[in-house]
DNA sequence: TCGCAGGGACTCG
DNA sequence: CGAGTCCCTGCG
């Protein structure tokens, strides 16, 4: 393979983790320590045996490595520093942590985030898969193979998307969520929004800036937060974290959204992102609290 | 085979 | 607030 770096000496570092936590999209299995992923117009293909600590990044190079990768796959924290501080709150995250201590949380690109969720909603992830693939193939552009195999297309812009039908989308299979992205593109063309200043917003107000778009209520806004902007307090609540957390902490009574919300915000503080992550991989691998 | 529910949010009453 | 509704399809 031809330009492959290879990065050494991290740890908490599980491709398979990573991928399945549900945070990310378009990325393709080829087998258990190798996948493929589409990312800032690239293409890449990721090798790691579980419990090395060196990854081999295919069709990069070491610029790409610094200036690109190093952020995306968050290898500039310290995940141990986090782990042992969530491992002090109790056995239950002591048990999800065991299991997917190799889960970091991705750095994306916040506009193929806030479509990517907006899709999400009431969805299945095979069939939001479907959805993104269906339009970056209609309204991307061909990026560069790195094995002729599997064509791979870039996410399109606002500025593409902003001329799209409501029809045209909805043969992408979005269904009634076709409104919402183009709402979303309108807001983000007509500089009513700018997604670039949600960086530099505090949560609570970058959190109701992201509402303001049709069909992105607080659980897409939050996973939106946490995936693209950093903003690790955040904890997407959805109806399996929902499930555990009453599971857990609250003998299964169910609770209110805000609830759950105060619950985190007080138990994790600042970690909040990252528990929820541990558990949601958790609870979702095994079935637990499955309705 | 076929009906149902799926990582929510909107829109009413 | 609470309940009903929303495209589509993978899966039981």
């Amino acid at each position: 393979m031809k330009n492959a770096v290879i990065v050494e000496g991290i740890n908490f570092f599980n491709i398979k983790q990573i991928l399945e936590s549900g945070q990310i999209f378009r990325f393709q299995k080829i087998n258990d320590t190798t996948y493929i992923i589409v990312a800032k117009d690239k293409v890449i293909k990721v090798g790691h045996q579980p419990n090395s600590t060196s990854i081999l990044i295919c069709n990069s190079t070491v610029g790409d490595l610094e200036q690109i990768w190093k952020p995306y796959f968050d290898l500039e924290t310290n995940y141990e520093e986090i782990i042992d501080t969530l491992n002090n709150k109790d056995e239950h995250m002591q048990t999800a942590i065991r299991f997917g201590e190799g889960i970091r949380i991705l750095r994306q690109d916040p506009w193929e985030m806030l479509i990517s969720f907006i899709i999400s909603q009431n969805n299945s992830i095979p069939q939001i898969k479907n959805c993104i693939e269906n339009i970056t193939r209609k309204f991307g552009e061909k990026l560069e193979n790195i094995d002729s195999e599997i064509e791979f297309y870039s996410f399109p812009s606002p500025e593409d998307l902003v001329k799209v039908s409501e029809e045209e989308l909805r043969e992408c299979k979005v269904g009634f969520r076709a409104p919402y992205i183009m709402d979303a593109c309108k807001k983000i063309i007509e500089e009513e929004i700018n997604l670039n200043e949600i960086f530099t917003m505090k949560t609570e107000l970058a959190r109701d800036t992201l509402m303001k778009i049709k069909g992105v209520g607080p659980k897409i806004a939050d996973c939106i937060l946490l995936f693209s902007y950093g903003k690790m307090e955040v904890f997407p609540t959805d109806v399996w974290i929902k499930r555990v957390i009453e599971g857990l902490y609250f003998e299964g009574k169910e609770q209110k959204l805000r609830d759950i919300q105060q619950f985190a915000k007080e138990y994790y503080g600042e970690l909040a992102g990252y528990a929820q992550q541990y558990l949601f991989y958790y609870a979702r691998e095994h079935e637990l609290f499955k309705k």
